[in-house]
DNA sequence: TATTCGATGTGCT
DNA sequence: GCACATCGAATAC
């Protein structure tokens, strides 16, 4: 059944760009996952960066293995790992094949299907602790290893422009990794409540207008 | 409010 | 064996 979102999407070729750009130009679009009848959304404010086999932060660092080979594939499919023996983290795979680069969706400002993402997360406290970090909106919108390698072009998950509205952009470090850590390759809306709170949300090393 | 810490399973060395 | 792109409960203040 066609959704009225549906002609949004994301042109396949949005994702071959460079990673950078992609990570900054994803702010504001909007994520979409449709399971049975329900359609959950939400803003994207938040992104990290891993630029490929070159960036000691990026699982493409190092040899091609059965877990980073999706990273590798070409841009426009979903790279979902599982970690910490409890989360799974979304990330947006990036660049020409081979290239081994993605972008890591780290928080998203609820749009619909609210109410379904609170079934999902019956302990929560506040709305914003629904999907204000990259394991929980994995949780509050169903994403799990059943989705790695998911066409971002299929309608069980993809991204839709968003609407016109101008925002600030700012960069900071990269968080929860330690090496390549001093990179500045997270994006975030500044001042949106869903963003992670985070120390580094007050070390900002650039804001730009979107 | 800020910081610490345990849970947990998988992939790679 | 150990590191790990996290979370949330417990603790300290």
């Amino acid at each position: 059944m066609p959704d009225i979102a549906d002609k949004y999407k994301l042109h396949e070729n949005f994702y071959l760009q460079d990673t950078l750009t992609v990570s900054a130009a994803l702010l504001g679009k909007i994520l979409v996952r449709k399971t049975g009848r329900h359609v959950l959304s939400g803003k994207i404010v938040e992104t990290e960066a891993y630029l490929g086999d070159s960036d000691p932060a990026c699982h493409a660092y190092g040899r091609v293995t059965p877990r980073n080979h999706t990273l590798y594939m070409k841009g426009g499919i979903a790279y979902v790992y599982f970690i910490y023996g409890n989360y799974y983290c979304f990330n947006v795979v990036t660049e020409r094949k081979g290239v081994g680069a993605a972008v890591l969706i780290r928080a998203v400002e609820p749009f619909t299907g609210v109410e379904q993402m609170k079934l999902r997360r019956p302990k929560i406290r506040t709305e914003h602790d629904l999907t204000n970090g990259p394991a929980k909106l994995c949780l509050s919108f169903g994403i799990d290893r059943k989705l790695n390698e998911a066409d971002l072009q299929s309608d069980e998950i993809y991204i839709s422009k968003g609407n016109k509205e101008k925002f600030t952009i700012a960069v900071s470090r990269r968080i929860g990794i330690e090496k390549g850590a001093h990179f500045p390759y997270r994006f975030f809306i500044k001042d949106n409540p869903y963003v992670t709170r985070h120390k580094l949300n007050k070390e900002i090393i650039s804001e730009m207008k979107s």
